[in-house]
DNA sequence: GACTTTTATGTACAATCGTACATAATAATA
DNA sequence: TATTATTATGTACGATTGTACATAAAAGTC
């Protein structure tokens, strides 16, 4: 793992046992929990970490490098096995919530009831996540209320013509009879096994 | 939303906005970001937020609560329209990566290439959040190693038989000749648009 | 109108912070 | 063996921390 001697080591698994992807705390904390009589010991650990990238500085906070933690992006590339692919260089994190935006505040979650966009791999239960806007663009996938009724739809617009798109043959497209009010465009879906 | 003043929530929505999940700096980093020219305006801010328990301390660090990050869901039984579904009561919030338990040390992400796992809406391109297991149930979804090569499929365990179901009829059962792997049970899917 | 809460700024201060520097025993290496 | 790196402890210090207290305009409430 990277170079690191048998202490050194061991006061990295510690850190990441008790704080994982939490902000580490003081260096007299960690010195406490560790049982080290100078908040000195911690420090030149601390330094050790930080040159090798094991911890990085993020507003103002130290953190347990994303690299040695949590969600990884497994590489297909990576033939040799487990063990391997676990303690390899370094590898992209993902944060689902980030990737979908679904901390900001015009984000919400729409929750996906029938089968009318099975083609698209869009199954009832799904979780979408939608950003609210009132504009779409051609093949955007909508969140709108079309005649009184909530859907999610394929949103076309071709030739001064609007309508929504199932990804279902057996179901029809939809063209507004009176009103097509769009609440907003699909980011991504999510879906828990 | 938790009887917050106007201003208040916006002083949350800055501090979900800049921070997110991770810790929140000091006061006076806050003061910088927000423009504030004392520090104790966001310090009474935080006193609000403290006892409503919408920020809590953890390792003597300061966190946005679980509670309220992530998108609200829509509830479909809303039709009064948009803008009051957005300003609703308590509303449940959901994280993806909390869902999927993407934080988790023995959880990572894998990249769905092919098409054998379409009839379960999975498609090339999909995140798959795993979970680490040597073991899986019969019909997990799993990523295994067979015979030299990782592969996403249905885990089958009958009658003393084990092998790999895709879901795709183009595509054959996979019965492992030398050896099967499993390399963890898929938990969830997320795909962005 | 009277009263209360909210919002914003400012000053003061003890406690804690991380860093720097020093010392020395031990472990690793050449 | 000689030399270097690691590990552990300690002291010192300026910078920064969060809290407390004070003031006052603005907004909200009765």
């Amino acid at each position: 793992m990277k170079d690191l001697t048998l202490k050194q080591n061991q006061f990295f698994e510690a850190l990441k046992e008790n704080y994982g992807k939490d902000a580490l705390p003081s260096l007299s904390a960690i010195k406490e929990l560790l049982g080290y009589k100078s908040k000195n010991s911690v420090a030149q650990y601390f330094n050790v970490l930080k040159k090798k990238n094991i911890i990085e500085e993020k507003n103002s906070r130290y953190y347990i490098s994303q690299d040695f933690l949590g969600a990884r992006l497994f590489s297909s590339k990576v033939r040799a096995g487990f063990a391997s692919a676990m303690e390899d260089e370094v590898e992209n994190l993902i944060s689902f919530d980030r990737e979908l935006e679904l901390n900001k505040t015009n984000v919400f979650i729409f929750r996906v009831s029938g089968d009318s966009m099975v083609d698209l791999g869009i199954f009832e239960g799904d979780y979408v996540s939608i950003k609210k806007s009132s504009y779409a663009q051609d093949k955007d996938i909508v969140l709108a209320n079309i005649d009184g009724g909530f859907t999610l739809k394929t949103y076309r617009n071709k030739n001064n013509k609007v309508w929504l798109e199932p990804a279902n043959k057996n179901y029809p497209n939809l063209y507004p009879r009176s009103s097509l009010v769009i609440f907003g465009v699909a980011l991504g879906i999510m879906r828990k096994f």
